[in-house]
DNA sequence: TATAGTACGCACCTTTTGGTAACCATAATT
DNA sequence: AATTATGGTTACCAAAAGGTGCGTACTATA
């Protein structure tokens, strides 16, 4: 685990450092499921099954997993109705919103530069759309 | 190696669509190393080997296969002095510093924000890599 | 003569990821 | 009485990602 430096001062969060908790960090939401869960919660609340058909492809044990791990990550806020069924909803916390934003702007642009990106890519076909 | 969808929709670019390029865009982008050595060209062009130095932890074979990718995507300029000993520079395309704009402002957003993202944290792996 | 550096490509093998299926409890519906 | 829906959890296992070490060809340096 990594150690942080005492006087918190000093310590410069970085990136290209392999051992500094800001590399960690962006490797681990630049994973699978993190930036399109993110984005999927944009605007509103959203319960589990929700979000399952919002984001194609997600399996319920990912999905799970990611939340847990941006609730641990004070991005993401589980309310629990405490009903039976159970009834829960997930929002963004506004640390999560902030970053939001940032995801945002990212996948926007991928989907404005798609056809940029994969023109003469071998492996994609030109006949799309 | 994630692969295009082969099977092609008319749907307009959605990274929320499991069969989008874009969706495939962004989960190839975002892996261990492609945001990285995005952001590590930002300002110069750099050689294979000043790009090892700067991105801490990153092997010669997953650099080199990176900026394949990277070049591949119109992204990354590869740019061969025809000398011998081999001497290569990497630069951004114009599409690439575009790409390189939000990708900085999401890795500055983590590195300025890390504290707060690891506050209370006991699920992201702080000794990754 | 031996070593180091530059920029790779390839085979091998371990680690990580994440999909599937089964399971839980309860209430409402058919 | 059986089924569906809710929101999960867990074990098992296949696939993908990626690290290590080797080889290539040539030059410059000690």
């Amino acid at each position: 685990m990594y150690e942080l430096p005492k006087d918190r001062t000093k310590a410069q969060p970085n990136v290209f450092n392999a051992k500094c908790p800001a590399r960690c960090l962006l490797t681990f939401l630049a994973g699978k499921w993190h930036l399109l869960v993110i984005d999927a919660l944009a605007k509103e609340r959203w319960r589990n099954g929700e979000l399952m058909r919002k984001i194609e492809g997600i399996s319920q044990k990912m999905l799970t997993q990611t939340l847990r791990e941006l609730e641990n990550m004070n991005l993401v806020l589980r309310i629990d109705m405490g009903t039976v069924p159970p009834h829960v909803e997930y929002e963004l916390t506004p640390l999560g919103q902030d970053l939001r934003m940032k995801i945002c702007t990212l996948d926007r642009w991928i989907e404005d530069n798609m056809f940029e990106l994969i023109r003469d890519n071998d492996s994609v076909p030109l006949d799309y759309v």
